[in-house]
DNA sequence: CGGGCCTTTGACTGGTTTCAACTTCTGTGG
DNA sequence: CCACAGAAGTTGAAACCAGTCAAAGGCCCG
Protein backbone atom coordinates (compact mmCIF):
# COMPACT_ATOMS: atom_id res chain seq x y z
CA UNK A 1 0.00 0.00 0.00
CA UNK A 2 2.78 2.41 0.86
CA UNK A 3 4.70 1.10 -2.96
CA UNK A 4 3.51 4.12 -4.59
CA UNK A 5 3.76 7.23 -2.07
CA UNK A 6 7.73 5.31 -1.29
CA UNK A 7 8.57 5.26 -5.21
CA UNK A 8 7.42 9.14 -5.56
CA UNK A 9 9.93 10.12 -2.47
CA UNK A 10 12.85 7.82 -4.22
CA UNK A 11 12.82 9.44 -7.56
CA UNK A 12 13.45 12.84 -5.32
CA UNK A 13 15.61 12.24 -2.11
CA UNK A 14 16.66 9.10 -0.85
CA UNK A 15 15.57 7.80 3.01
CA UNK A 16 17.21 4.73 5.16
CA UNK A 17 14.50 2.00 5.58
CA UNK A 18 14.09 3.41 8.80
CA UNK A 19 13.55 6.98 7.76
CA UNK A 20 10.80 5.20 5.48
CA UNK A 21 9.30 3.71 8.65
CA UNK A 22 8.74 7.14 10.60
CA UNK A 23 7.13 8.25 7.65
CA UNK A 24 4.62 6.13 6.68
CA UNK A 25 3.27 5.77 10.90
CA UNK A 26 2.62 9.73 10.70
CA UNK A 27 0.42 8.79 7.07
CA UNK A 28 -3.40 8.15 7.32
CA UNK A 29 -5.03 6.11 4.73
CA UNK A 30 -8.58 7.51 3.47
CA UNK A 31 -10.43 5.94 1.09
CA UNK A 32 -13.29 8.31 -0.98
CA UNK A 33 -16.33 7.66 -2.64
CA UNK A 34 -17.42 9.60 -6.25
CA UNK A 35 -18.72 12.98 -5.21
CA UNK A 36 -17.57 12.66 -0.98
CA UNK A 37 -15.24 15.26 0.37
CA UNK A 38 -11.67 15.41 1.29
CA UNK A 39 -11.73 19.05 2.20
CA UNK A 40 -14.83 21.08 2.82
CA UNK A 41 -15.01 25.12 2.25
CA UNK A 42 -15.47 26.73 5.77
CA UNK A 43 -13.37 23.91 7.47
CA UNK A 44 -9.51 24.08 7.92
CA UNK A 45 -7.17 21.93 5.77
CA UNK A 46 -6.24 18.98 7.81
CA UNK A 47 -2.91 18.23 5.87
CA UNK A 48 -1.45 16.82 2.38
CA UNK A 49 -2.82 14.14 0.51
CA UNK A 50 -0.88 11.95 -1.41
CA UNK A 51 -3.47 10.66 -4.08
CA UNK A 52 -2.53 6.88 -4.37
CA UNK A 53 -6.04 6.12 -6.94
CA UNK A 54 -8.48 8.22 -8.22
CA UNK A 55 -8.82 11.82 -9.05
CA UNK A 56 -10.02 14.93 -7.28
CA UNK A 57 -10.97 18.41 -7.61
CA UNK A 58 -10.49 21.67 -5.93
CA UNK A 59 -13.01 24.28 -6.71
CA UNK A 60 -14.34 27.40 -4.71
CA UNK A 61 -17.57 29.26 -5.52
CA UNK A 62 -17.46 32.51 -7.40
CA UNK A 63 -19.08 35.44 -7.71
CA UNK A 64 -21.46 34.38 -9.92
CA UNK A 65 -22.38 31.27 -7.60
CA UNK A 66 -20.28 28.68 -10.20
CA UNK A 67 -18.26 26.05 -9.09
CA UNK A 68 -14.35 27.70 -10.48
CA UNK A 69 -12.05 24.79 -10.71
CA UNK A 70 -8.68 25.95 -9.93
CA UNK A 71 -6.99 22.11 -9.61
CA UNK A 72 -7.38 18.60 -10.59
CA UNK A 73 -5.43 16.08 -8.99
CA UNK A 74 -4.70 12.54 -9.40
CA UNK A 75 -2.64 9.38 -9.33
CA UNK A 76 1.27 10.33 -7.67
CA UNK A 77 -0.08 13.86 -6.78
CA UNK A 78 -0.04 15.92 -3.79
CA UNK A 79 -3.15 17.90 -3.25
CA UNK A 80 -4.32 20.53 -0.29
CA UNK A 81 -5.63 24.25 0.60
CA UNK A 82 -1.51 25.64 0.70
CA UNK A 83 -3.42 28.68 1.80
CA UNK A 84 -5.10 27.39 4.69
CA UNK A 85 -2.62 25.41 5.99
CA UNK A 86 -0.15 28.10 5.43
CA UNK A 87 -2.30 30.61 7.41
CA UNK A 88 -4.37 27.99 9.75
CA UNK A 89 -7.69 29.73 8.65
CA UNK A 90 -10.67 27.92 7.43
CA UNK A 91 -10.84 26.88 3.74
CA UNK A 92 -12.05 28.74 1.06
CA UNK A 93 -12.70 25.95 -0.88
CA UNK A 94 -13.61 22.83 -1.34
CA UNK A 95 -11.32 19.46 -2.46
CA UNK A 96 -13.58 16.82 -3.91
CA UNK A 97 -13.39 13.03 -5.00
CA UNK A 98 -14.25 12.77 -8.83
CA UNK A 99 -14.01 9.09 -8.72
CA UNK A 100 -13.99 6.24 -5.96
CA UNK A 101 -10.61 7.85 -3.97
CA UNK A 102 -7.58 6.87 -2.13
CA UNK A 103 -5.19 8.74 -0.35
CA UNK A 104 -2.69 9.47 2.27
CA UNK A 105 -2.96 12.18 4.23
CA UNK A 106 -0.13 13.74 5.76
CA UNK A 107 -1.52 15.73 9.02
CA UNK A 108 0.21 19.36 8.99
CA UNK A 109 0.27 18.77 13.12
CA UNK A 110 2.64 15.85 12.67
CA UNK A 111 4.59 17.65 9.84
CA UNK A 112 7.01 19.85 11.62
CA UNK A 113 8.38 16.79 14.30
CA UNK A 114 8.38 14.36 10.92
CA UNK A 115 10.56 16.60 9.46
CA UNK A 116 12.96 16.92 12.22
CA UNK A 117 13.33 13.58 12.55
CA UNK A 118 13.56 12.76 8.59
CA UNK A 119 15.13 16.01 7.31
CA UNK A 120 15.18 14.95 3.96
CA UNK A 121 11.53 14.85 3.56
CA UNK A 122 11.80 18.36 3.93
CA UNK A 123 13.54 18.68 0.78
CA UNK A 124 11.49 16.25 -0.71
CA UNK A 125 8.38 18.53 0.14
CA UNK A 126 10.41 21.53 -0.66
CA UNK A 127 11.16 20.18 -4.28
CA UNK A 128 7.16 19.31 -4.45
CA UNK A 129 5.97 22.63 -3.46
CA UNK A 130 8.42 24.29 -6.26
CA UNK A 131 7.33 21.83 -8.98
CA UNK A 132 3.68 23.23 -7.58
CA UNK A 133 4.57 26.77 -7.53
CA UNK A 134 6.18 26.36 -11.58
CA UNK A 135 3.12 25.20 -12.54
CA UNK A 136 1.36 27.64 -11.27
CA UNK A 137 3.50 30.42 -12.97
CA UNK A 138 3.43 28.49 -16.38
CA UNK A 139 -0.17 28.10 -16.04
CA UNK A 140 -0.78 32.07 -15.19
CA UNK A 141 1.47 32.47 -18.24
CA UNK A 142 -1.09 29.92 -20.67
CA UNK A 143 -3.83 32.42 -19.58
CA UNK A 144 -1.76 35.19 -20.66
CA UNK A 145 -0.28 34.40 -23.47
CA UNK A 146 -2.81 31.90 -25.49
CA UNK A 147 -6.29 32.52 -26.61
CA UNK A 148 -9.45 30.03 -24.73
CA UNK A 149 -9.20 28.19 -27.98
CA UNK A 150 -5.34 27.35 -27.89
CA UNK A 151 -5.51 26.55 -24.35
CA UNK A 152 -8.06 24.06 -24.89
CA UNK A 153 -6.49 22.28 -27.46
CA UNK A 154 -2.71 22.50 -25.37
CA UNK A 155 -4.41 20.84 -22.67
CA UNK A 156 -5.74 18.41 -24.70
CA UNK A 157 -2.51 17.53 -26.20
CA UNK A 158 -0.88 17.35 -22.93
CA UNK A 159 -3.18 15.34 -20.67
CA UNK A 160 -5.23 13.09 -23.07
CA UNK A 161 -6.27 10.74 -20.40
CA UNK A 162 -8.25 13.55 -18.73
CA UNK A 163 -10.61 14.35 -21.37
CA UNK A 164 -11.23 10.80 -20.90
CA UNK A 165 -11.87 10.90 -17.08
CA UNK A 166 -13.43 14.46 -16.23
CA UNK A 167 -16.80 15.78 -17.57
CA UNK A 168 -16.91 18.60 -20.02
CA UNK A 169 -17.99 20.96 -17.65
CA UNK A 170 -15.18 20.83 -14.79
CA UNK A 171 -12.81 20.99 -18.06
CA UNK A 172 -14.27 24.32 -19.07
CA UNK A 173 -14.66 25.75 -15.66
CA UNK A 174 -10.78 24.94 -15.27
CA UNK A 175 -10.20 26.22 -18.15
CA UNK A 176 -11.66 29.23 -17.29
CA UNK A 177 -14.58 29.46 -19.96
CA UNK A 178 -18.36 28.49 -19.90
CA UNK A 179 -19.26 24.24 -21.08
CA UNK A 180 -21.63 26.07 -23.93
CA UNK A 181 -18.11 27.43 -25.51
CA UNK A 182 -16.30 23.83 -25.19
CA UNK A 183 -19.08 22.22 -26.60
CA UNK A 184 -18.32 24.67 -29.60
CA UNK A 185 -14.79 24.12 -29.10
CA UNK A 186 -15.10 20.52 -29.68
CA UNK A 187 -17.39 20.90 -32.48
CA UNK A 188 -14.91 22.97 -34.55
CA UNK A 189 -12.68 20.83 -36.77
CA UNK A 190 -9.55 20.44 -34.94
CA UNK B 1 24.15 46.02 4.12
CA UNK B 2 23.03 42.62 5.24
CA UNK B 3 20.40 43.87 8.13
CA UNK B 4 17.44 44.02 5.39
CA UNK B 5 17.97 39.76 4.35
CA UNK B 6 18.93 39.17 7.91
CA UNK B 7 15.69 40.85 9.27
CA UNK B 8 13.16 39.12 6.85
CA UNK B 9 14.65 35.58 7.71
CA UNK B 10 14.05 36.27 11.14
CA UNK B 11 10.71 36.71 10.70
CA UNK B 12 10.09 33.13 10.20
CA UNK B 13 13.45 31.02 11.42
CA UNK B 14 15.90 31.60 14.04
CA UNK B 15 19.59 31.60 13.03
CA UNK B 16 23.14 31.36 15.27
CA UNK B 17 25.26 34.11 14.51
CA UNK B 18 27.86 31.86 12.28
CA UNK B 19 24.71 30.10 10.31
CA UNK B 20 24.01 34.40 9.80
CA UNK B 21 27.54 34.88 8.52
CA UNK B 22 27.73 31.14 6.66
CA UNK B 23 24.87 32.90 4.36
CA UNK B 24 25.92 36.24 4.11
CA UNK B 25 29.51 34.50 2.89
CA UNK B 26 27.33 32.83 0.25
CA UNK B 27 25.41 36.01 -0.88
CA UNK B 28 26.88 38.28 -3.79
CA UNK B 29 25.85 41.79 -3.44
CA UNK B 30 24.59 42.97 -7.18
CA UNK B 31 23.44 46.63 -8.27
CA UNK B 32 21.65 47.18 -11.44
CA UNK B 33 20.42 51.02 -13.21
CA UNK B 34 17.44 51.09 -14.60
CA UNK B 35 16.66 48.89 -17.65
CA UNK B 36 19.55 46.57 -17.04
CA UNK B 37 18.69 42.71 -17.11
CA UNK B 38 18.89 40.62 -13.88
CA UNK B 39 18.02 37.89 -16.27
CA UNK B 40 18.16 37.21 -19.76
CA UNK B 41 15.63 35.30 -22.04
CA UNK B 42 17.72 32.50 -23.29
CA UNK B 43 20.17 32.49 -20.26
CA UNK B 44 20.18 30.16 -17.25
CA UNK B 45 19.03 31.62 -13.95
CA UNK B 46 21.97 32.06 -11.53
CA UNK B 47 20.25 31.77 -8.48
CA UNK B 48 17.91 33.56 -5.98
CA UNK B 49 17.46 37.76 -5.84
CA UNK B 50 16.52 39.24 -2.71
CA UNK B 51 15.64 42.64 -3.40
CA UNK B 52 17.48 45.07 -0.83
CA UNK B 53 16.28 48.42 -2.68
CA UNK B 54 14.46 49.59 -5.82
CA UNK B 55 11.73 47.28 -7.66
CA UNK B 56 11.68 44.73 -10.70
CA UNK B 57 9.74 43.20 -13.22
CA UNK B 58 9.27 39.35 -14.94
CA UNK B 59 7.94 39.42 -18.34
CA UNK B 60 8.08 37.40 -21.51
CA UNK B 61 7.36 37.70 -25.18
CA UNK B 62 3.77 36.57 -25.77
CA UNK B 63 2.62 35.78 -29.30
CA UNK B 64 1.60 38.89 -30.49
CA UNK B 65 5.22 40.41 -29.83
CA UNK B 66 4.32 42.07 -26.78
CA UNK B 67 6.13 42.14 -23.41
CA UNK B 68 3.48 40.13 -20.91
CA UNK B 69 4.33 40.88 -17.31
CA UNK B 70 4.34 37.79 -15.44
CA UNK B 71 5.37 39.23 -11.96
CA UNK B 72 6.79 42.27 -10.20
CA UNK B 73 9.32 42.50 -7.54
CA UNK B 74 9.96 44.89 -4.85
CA UNK B 75 12.08 45.25 -1.66
CA UNK B 76 12.28 42.30 0.90
CA UNK B 77 10.69 39.66 -2.01
CA UNK B 78 13.21 37.71 -3.71
CA UNK B 79 12.66 36.50 -7.08
CA UNK B 80 13.66 34.04 -9.73
CA UNK B 81 12.49 32.08 -12.84
CA UNK B 82 11.81 29.30 -10.37
CA UNK B 83 11.35 27.33 -13.58
CA UNK B 84 14.40 27.63 -15.20
CA UNK B 85 16.53 26.99 -11.91
CA UNK B 86 14.28 24.18 -11.39
CA UNK B 87 15.25 22.49 -14.93
CA UNK B 88 18.34 23.94 -15.54
CA UNK B 89 17.51 24.77 -19.13
CA UNK B 90 17.61 28.38 -20.67
CA UNK B 91 14.90 30.99 -18.88
CA UNK B 92 12.57 31.77 -21.10
CA UNK B 93 11.46 35.27 -19.51
CA UNK B 94 13.63 38.08 -18.47
CA UNK B 95 14.25 39.87 -15.66
CA UNK B 96 14.31 43.97 -15.80
CA UNK B 97 15.23 46.63 -13.13
CA UNK B 98 12.59 49.17 -13.36
CA UNK B 99 14.09 51.20 -10.98
CA UNK B 100 17.65 51.56 -9.64
CA UNK B 101 18.14 48.30 -8.09
CA UNK B 102 20.30 46.67 -5.44
CA UNK B 103 20.12 42.79 -4.56
CA UNK B 104 21.87 39.77 -3.15
CA UNK B 105 21.79 37.10 -5.51
CA UNK B 106 22.75 33.52 -3.61
CA UNK B 107 23.65 31.35 -6.65
CA UNK B 108 22.08 28.07 -7.37
CA UNK B 109 25.16 26.47 -7.22
CA UNK B 110 25.81 27.34 -3.57
CA UNK B 111 22.25 26.49 -2.56
CA UNK B 112 22.80 22.67 -1.64
CA UNK B 113 25.63 22.92 0.53
CA UNK B 114 24.47 26.04 2.53
CA UNK B 115 21.44 23.52 2.99
CA UNK B 116 23.34 20.91 4.54
CA UNK B 117 25.41 23.65 6.82
CA UNK B 118 22.33 25.38 7.64
CA UNK B 119 18.98 23.35 7.78
CA UNK B 120 16.87 26.24 9.06
CA UNK B 121 17.42 27.72 5.68
CA UNK B 122 16.19 25.19 3.73
CA UNK B 123 12.50 25.66 6.07
CA UNK B 124 12.89 29.32 5.51
CA UNK B 125 12.90 28.69 1.74
CA UNK B 126 10.18 26.35 1.92
CA UNK B 127 8.42 28.65 3.76
CA UNK B 128 8.76 31.32 0.95
CA UNK B 129 8.42 29.20 -1.41
CA UNK B 130 4.90 27.96 -0.08
CA UNK B 131 4.25 31.79 0.08
CA UNK B 132 4.36 32.28 -3.37
CA UNK B 133 2.81 29.51 -4.58
CA UNK B 134 -0.43 30.22 -2.35
CA UNK B 135 0.30 34.06 -4.42
CA UNK B 136 0.08 32.70 -7.34
CA UNK B 137 -2.74 30.39 -6.55
CA UNK B 138 -5.26 33.30 -5.17
CA UNK B 139 -3.93 35.47 -8.25
CA UNK B 140 -5.53 32.22 -10.46
CA UNK B 141 -8.56 33.01 -8.29
CA UNK B 142 -8.85 36.59 -9.05
CA UNK B 143 -8.62 35.84 -12.58
CA UNK B 144 -11.33 33.37 -12.72
CA UNK B 145 -13.71 35.17 -10.18
CA UNK B 146 -13.05 39.16 -11.14
CA UNK B 147 -13.82 40.93 -14.17
CA UNK B 148 -11.06 43.05 -15.31
CA UNK B 149 -12.02 46.19 -13.69
CA UNK B 150 -12.69 44.48 -10.40
CA UNK B 151 -9.14 42.77 -10.78
CA UNK B 152 -7.53 46.54 -11.62
CA UNK B 153 -9.47 47.95 -8.74
CA UNK B 154 -8.67 45.28 -6.38
CA UNK B 155 -4.99 45.36 -6.94
CA UNK B 156 -4.73 49.14 -6.41
CA UNK B 157 -6.42 49.31 -3.00
CA UNK B 158 -3.79 46.19 -2.26
CA UNK B 159 -1.07 48.25 -3.49
CA UNK B 160 -1.58 51.99 -3.93
CA UNK B 161 2.30 52.21 -3.91
CA UNK B 162 2.79 50.32 -7.53
CA UNK B 163 0.60 52.55 -9.10
CA UNK B 164 3.11 55.33 -8.60
CA UNK B 165 5.84 53.23 -9.32
CA UNK B 166 5.30 51.43 -12.57
CA UNK B 167 4.08 53.01 -16.08
CA UNK B 168 0.22 52.25 -16.30
CA UNK B 169 1.24 49.99 -19.79
CA UNK B 170 3.17 47.59 -16.94
CA UNK B 171 0.51 47.68 -14.67
CA UNK B 172 -1.91 46.77 -17.58
CA UNK B 173 0.19 43.91 -19.28
CA UNK B 174 0.36 42.02 -15.35
CA UNK B 175 -3.60 42.50 -14.89
CA UNK B 176 -3.92 40.49 -18.36
CA UNK B 177 -5.64 43.28 -20.53
CA UNK B 178 -4.74 46.39 -23.01
CA UNK B 179 -2.80 50.43 -21.87
CA UNK B 180 -5.93 51.61 -23.64
CA UNK B 181 -8.59 49.73 -21.49
CA UNK B 182 -6.44 50.60 -18.53
CA UNK B 183 -6.83 54.46 -19.29
CA UNK B 184 -10.56 53.88 -19.72
CA UNK B 185 -11.01 52.62 -16.37
CA UNK B 186 -9.11 55.51 -14.92
CA UNK B 187 -11.34 57.66 -16.15
CA UNK B 188 -14.63 56.00 -15.10
CA UNK B 189 -15.79 57.27 -11.70
CA UNK B 190 -15.29 53.87 -9.29
C1' DC C 1 -38.00 3.06 -17.86
C1' DG C 2 -37.94 7.69 -16.20
C1' DG C 3 -35.83 11.92 -14.51
C1' DG C 4 -32.30 14.85 -14.09
C1' DC C 5 -28.00 16.20 -15.46
C1' DC C 6 -24.89 17.01 -19.26
C1' DT C 7 -24.14 18.53 -23.88
C1' DT C 8 -25.30 20.78 -28.07
C1' DT C 9 -26.99 24.52 -30.90
C1' DG C 10 -28.99 29.19 -32.12
C1' DA C 11 -29.76 34.10 -31.50
C1' DC C 12 -28.58 37.98 -29.08
C1' DT C 13 -25.71 40.93 -26.00
C1' DG C 14 -21.88 43.25 -24.19
C1' DG C 15 -17.29 43.94 -22.76
C1' DT C 16 -12.44 44.27 -24.70
C1' DT C 17 -9.46 44.67 -28.38
C1' DT C 18 -7.89 46.86 -32.29
C1' DC C 19 -6.76 50.71 -35.08
C1' DA C 20 -5.87 55.33 -35.41
C1' DA C 21 -5.30 60.07 -34.20
C1' DC C 22 -4.15 63.25 -30.86
C1' DT C 23 -2.17 64.99 -26.45
C1' DT C 24 0.94 64.85 -22.64
C1' DC C 25 5.09 63.50 -20.47
C1' DT C 26 10.10 62.55 -20.20
C1' DG C 27 14.76 62.49 -20.88
C1' DT C 28 18.64 63.57 -23.64
C1' DG C 29 21.81 66.46 -26.34
C1' DG C 30 22.91 70.90 -27.92
C1' DC D 1 18.22 75.32 -19.62
C1' DC D 2 15.63 74.74 -23.62
C1' DA D 3 14.13 72.11 -27.70
C1' DC D 4 12.76 68.30 -29.65
C1' DA D 5 11.94 63.35 -30.42
C1' DG D 6 10.24 59.34 -28.79
C1' DA D 7 7.59 57.17 -25.32
C1' DA D 8 3.43 56.97 -22.66
C1' DG D 9 -1.28 58.04 -21.99
C1' DT D 10 -6.01 59.39 -23.76
C1' DT D 11 -10.01 59.11 -26.60
C1' DG D 12 -13.29 57.63 -30.41
C1' DA D 13 -15.26 54.26 -33.59
C1' DA D 14 -15.69 49.74 -35.35
C1' DA D 15 -15.02 44.76 -35.08
C1' DC D 16 -14.96 40.56 -32.65
C1' DC D 17 -14.86 37.12 -29.35
C1' DA D 18 -17.01 34.84 -25.61
C1' DG D 19 -21.00 35.02 -22.37
C1' DT D 20 -25.85 34.67 -21.56
C1' DC D 21 -30.36 32.95 -22.27
C1' DA D 22 -33.17 29.49 -23.97
C1' DA D 23 -34.65 25.23 -25.90
C1' DA D 24 -33.88 20.69 -27.60
C1' DG D 25 -31.47 16.26 -27.64
C1' DG D 26 -28.64 12.64 -25.39
C1' DC D 27 -27.03 9.86 -21.82
C1' DC D 28 -26.30 7.92 -17.42
C1' DC D 29 -27.92 6.07 -13.12
C1' DG D 30 -31.25 4.76 -9.96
Amino acid sequence: MYREILDHIRKYVVLTPEEEELLCQNLEYKKYHKKDFLLEAGKTCKGNYFIIRGCVRQYFINKKLNEQIINFSIENWWIADQDSLMTGRPSACTIQAIEETEVFLLPEKNKAALFRQVPSLETYFALIMQKAFVAAQRRLGYIFNMTDEERFRHFSSLFPEFIQRVPQYMLASYLGFTPQFLSRLRAKKH
